[in-house]
DNA sequence: ACTGAATTAAGACACGTGTCTTGGTCAAGG
DNA sequence: CCTTGACCAAGACACGTGTCTTAATTCAGT
């Protein structure tokens, strides 16, 4: 639009800044600070000034001087999967509404320590953790962040030894889940790729036995899983194997409880393929409750991970704990999910396995 | 893991590090930049002493004395859209390779000045673009940070005035696409969502009426598009409706070319709903060749859009600018993208329009 | 123990900023 | 004319770091 509207120098300070405004540079100063015993028309000039030459005091010349970064370092496991981008997302947004920045590093497994040095020698205020990290590593990094005096919180990975923590209740989500099935009459379970020494997973294991044990029924008998017949995967193809596999068994189970909406997705494939009907024949629940369970037909019932409940609270505590001691013991906030119940799960079949 | 092992209070600065270490703090600072004239055992006393206390040097410090940040600014219109993010874990990933850190904000549309600020006032060496934006707004944050010394880098969205680019060519894609359907007997082609005065969208159908004009058609006669019939969402219920849209008319196309992978199983899903089949009596294709091309029965055809090979020609770009004077013309860059063909498209029926 | 080289200590300055202090200008009021 | 504020200019210092300079220490070789 414009073609060059001035002799346009590049400033990179304020002593060049006040010379172009024709002002001493501690009087700009004491503007941009917005201290008291100046002419309006003198702010009003470096006001002008500041429109016409985009010019922003060097951030790292002001943390010198004390003054906090109101950077917060993010830690991704990756950005790969969809629920840990949404948290990101919303991370982001909630910390840009309260004048924070988002330095986010990715830190595979095994990765270094590099990413933790970088956040250090960024001087962040604290450092959130989103993923499912190995425990051993998170828990290592989380004590050099101590050492430093920054503030941590990893969300959605329970159990991390002295780290706080903001975590979803799966077991209190499967719980639900298997209330609801109950109530619908099923009495025989699939689960789908919920295996594994992972917390996450134990725990909705734990939310299943006790589902169960409420209606006086036992893990066990009630349960199946064909996870080992297939090569692990957690996405659709794999759901869409174990569907077939449970197919070619004699007794099918009539709800089918999936680690997440892939593998559930998947799983409602495989089973349409082999001429069952969801919800008709076989119930399928998914988790995470992400855009994907709106795809199929049905649509899939699921559990939702409640993002903008754990987002917000996770920046209450994160910012609440920037410059104070840290606490003597690790605060852990557990977070409620949500079951919404859509069309991939339905009353069990009367004439089944009596 | 281990209790206590030692004094471990916080170091702050070289000052304090070079007193815990018991040398001078030149010495140190010597050390760290790898200066010669030092003896072994020195060196190794420091090394040890940073694995004890973990001590990283100020980052704003070293800035200020003059060093790149060797940060760069990465602006996303958001973080919901698959591919975008896709193409911010690749170049995020590529940049810590090439041991830069990643400063991301999001700028919404209508999105305030404040985020090129932040940018430059944390000094970013260069500012990466990713997403689809006003090109109005964007124009002039890339002015602002030309007036700025700061290199800049336009992923994905051709046309940016000004603007360093590197974008895929769409409408390369199309005609190839167009020439493959057309190879397969494909006359007729239904356009799903691809409408309106984005850049994007009129460069896809440059190419589709290329595609079509190599073949010595005409674009009129042989696309129709129905998208003012439902409200334009680009997202899977908006493929299905236009789907059964097209189902309700007399002629229905025999081949469907879809904005993105999206709409294009929406699309699938409605056809199949209404009886037809996938690809025996209508073809679909897809855009962007993400994850979800693999969930629907017929796999989808996609068009991929080399994230790789986009990312790793922008990283070379824009690192390769910093320092330098700007360029008198802006350096725009197409990537080919590369047709992917699954099993949702097939010959063209032979008994149908005759 | 003495010399000379090797190594380290110690002080200074610069970077860009905020803030304190001191001195200067200017206009209004006497 | 002088006094009094109100305002601004100008200098100084600090923050943490790299680097230069100069002085002090250590060490090896005699």
């Amino acid at each position: 639009m414009k073609a060059a509207p001035g002799p346009k120098r590049v400033i990179r300070s304020t002593a060049e800044f006040a010379s172009y405004v024709g002002l001493a540079r501690t009087t700009v100063s004491r503007v941009l600070n917005g201290h008291p015993g100046l002419k309006t028309q003198t702010v009003q000039r470096v006001q002008q000034a500041i429109e016409e030459t985009g010019f922003t005091p060097n951030a790292y010349a002001l943390h010198l001087k004390g003054k906090r970064t109101a950077t917060i370092g993010i830690c991704m496991e990756n950005l790969l999967t969809a629920p840990a981008v949404l948290k990101l997302a919303e991370l982001q947004r909630r910390l840009r509404e309260r004048s924070h920045a988002s330095l986010i590093e990715v830190l595979p497994p095994g990765g270094s320590r590099e990413v933790i040095r970088h956040f250090l020698s960024m001087r962040v205020d604290a450092v959130v953790f989103i993923g499912h990290f190995v425990e051993e590593e998170i828990a290592r990094r989380i004590d050099e962040l101590m050492t430093h005096a920054t503030p941590h919180l990893v969300i959605d990975q329970r159990g991390v030894p002295h780290a706080d923590t903001v975590a979803l209740d799966r077991a209190s989500g499967m719980r639900e889940l298997m209330a609801y099935l109950l109530g619908l009459g099923h009495r025989s379970f699939g689960l789908l790729a919920i295996t594994g020494a992972a917390r996450s997973v134990q725990d909705r294991l734990a939310g299943i036995e006790a589902g169960l044990a409420a209606h006086g029924l036992g893990f066990a008998e009630c349960t199946r899983s064909l996870d080992h017949l297939h090569a692990r995967q957690n996405d659709f193809e794999y759901g869409r194997a174990l569907a077939l596999s449970f197919v070619a068994e004699k007794n099918i189970p009539t709800a089918f409880v999936a680690l997440n909406d892939e593998v559930a997705i998947g799983a409602m494939h495989g089973f349409q393929s082999a001429g069952l009907r969801v919800p008709q024949d076989v119930s399928v629940a998914g988790f995470n409750n992400q855009d994907i369970c709106l795809m199929p037909t049905p649509l899939l019932t699921s559990i939702d991970q409640q993002i903008e409940l754990t987002v917000n609270t996770s920046v209450d505590q994160v910012l609440s704990q920037i410059g104070r001691p840290p606490r003597p013991h690790p605060h852990v906030e557990m977070i409620a999910p949500k079951l919404v119940v859509r069309d991939s799960t339905g009353p069990a079949p009367k004439a089944k396995s009596a």
